[in-house]
DNA sequence: TCAATATGTGAGTTATTACTCATGTTTTGG
DNA sequence: CCAAAACATGAGTAATAACTCACATATTGA
């Protein structure tokens, strides 16, 4: 029927509250989204995000798609919630190093975090690395946004609680320039954590304008 | 989500000199390319990858898609295109930045290689990004992969000429250094480009074990 | 002038894939 | 034990977009 046509235009005038999916209640539920987010990991490692397709994911998770589809909104969620949860384990691991040197001296503490957002990403690189150019990509959600800031954060703080002029600034720059270089350093495949982290806090010391340690 | 949209890691690995196509021999045909490089540009900016599809870059530049075919291809060849150019137009810039300061101290030199870069990625810093990203996902092609070795040469040889050790990776990492500074700033709309020079020449002249100029 | 060649067109074909829904199965609370 | 709620299924739908092709127009060179 020729109104079919015009369906689309009835639908979804107002805005979606990026729909609310189920949450899982009962174990087997918690286990078919862990399998999905493992599988999309998986996924997203071996056949890069080119092969990161709702079917495959499903298949690979040993659940239908009807399944993922109840637990997350869109395939983008996916993304999202593995992002969310890579920044919530940084986050902890920047606090921890924060914590473990409250008293110490600035250059101790900024090698802890250093270390810290190094081993972050050693696990699985290209997993890493994957997922920090999806979150470029993609509108954070609220709770990613929160998270982002908590982890610039830190860095502020401990900054600042060395009197360090311009922490704000300092802070977005040196969180860009460890990055940037433990980013391509892991990407070319380096092995050596501890040659790496000394060539990055070389960097940060030298932008602070302080000696090595 | 952009990255299900392009063909990039999976197609052809062994094959396809991705070329086949005709190079444009009329100056309308010329036009024609420019106006599509043109759209390209425009929508990856004011789109991102999501809105950047083959039909809508034709329509954007007033050209059919057929026209558009005859001289890329597929859509990947348009994005390696402006990534060739791009990394042409800076490999142009670091030449001449390290030929006006040929008999200058290594602090001067690294200075005009700098200003260089941020001049180069200052003019669109969305549209750097949105290409630097594409070129990460995308193989190179053989000439893509020679600018990129050209643009480490020219780092590499001002390193060695002023007896820098581990000149080969002090170049990769001081590259990446830069590249994550200046793109991170120039994304949050920093204006002061001299003030954005100081604090990543800091990074890099502390990185050398060098003091400031 | 007039073929040969280069360039331009855009509706149509085709593959892919995000997402739904009618229906079936398992778990839970009372 | 039994309904209701939670969970699972996967064939099917519909939207999207890469790319083709048969045909039209423009330019060139002799």
């Amino acid at each position: 029927m020729f109104w079919t046509r015009f369906a689309m235009l009835l639908k979804d005038v107002t805005q979606a509250p990026v729909n609310p999916r189920k949450k899982p209640r009962q174990a087997r539920a918690q286990a078919t989204v862990d399998a999905i987010l493992q599988a999309s990991a998986h996924i997203l490692v071996r056949q890069g995000f080119d092969g990161f397709n709702t079917n495959a994911v499903a298949e690979r998770a040993g659940v239908s798609v009807g399944s993922l589809y109840q637990y997350f909104p869109n395939k983008d969620a996916i993304i999202a919630e593995m992002v969310r949860a890579k920044r919530s384990r940084l986050l902890t691991g920047l606090q921890a190093a924060e914590a473990a040197h409250e008293d110490a001296g600035l250059s101790e503490v900024l090698a802890a975090l250093v270390a810290a957002t190094i081993a972050h990403q050693e696990g699985w690189p290209q997993l890493s690395q994957a997922l920090d150019r999806a979150a470029a990509l993609m509108p954070l959600s609220e709770e990613g946004a929160e998270l982002t800031a908590a982890i610039l954060g830190v860095l502020h703080r401990v900054l600042r609680h060395h009197d360090v002029a311009d922490a704000e600034v300092a802070s977005l720059d040196l969180l860009a320039l460890c990055r940037g270089m433990i980013d391509a350093a892991l990407l070319r495949g380096e092995q050596d954590m501890d040659l790496l982290q000394a060539r990055v806090m070389r960097a940060v010391l030298g932008y602070l304008g302080l000696r090595a340690m």
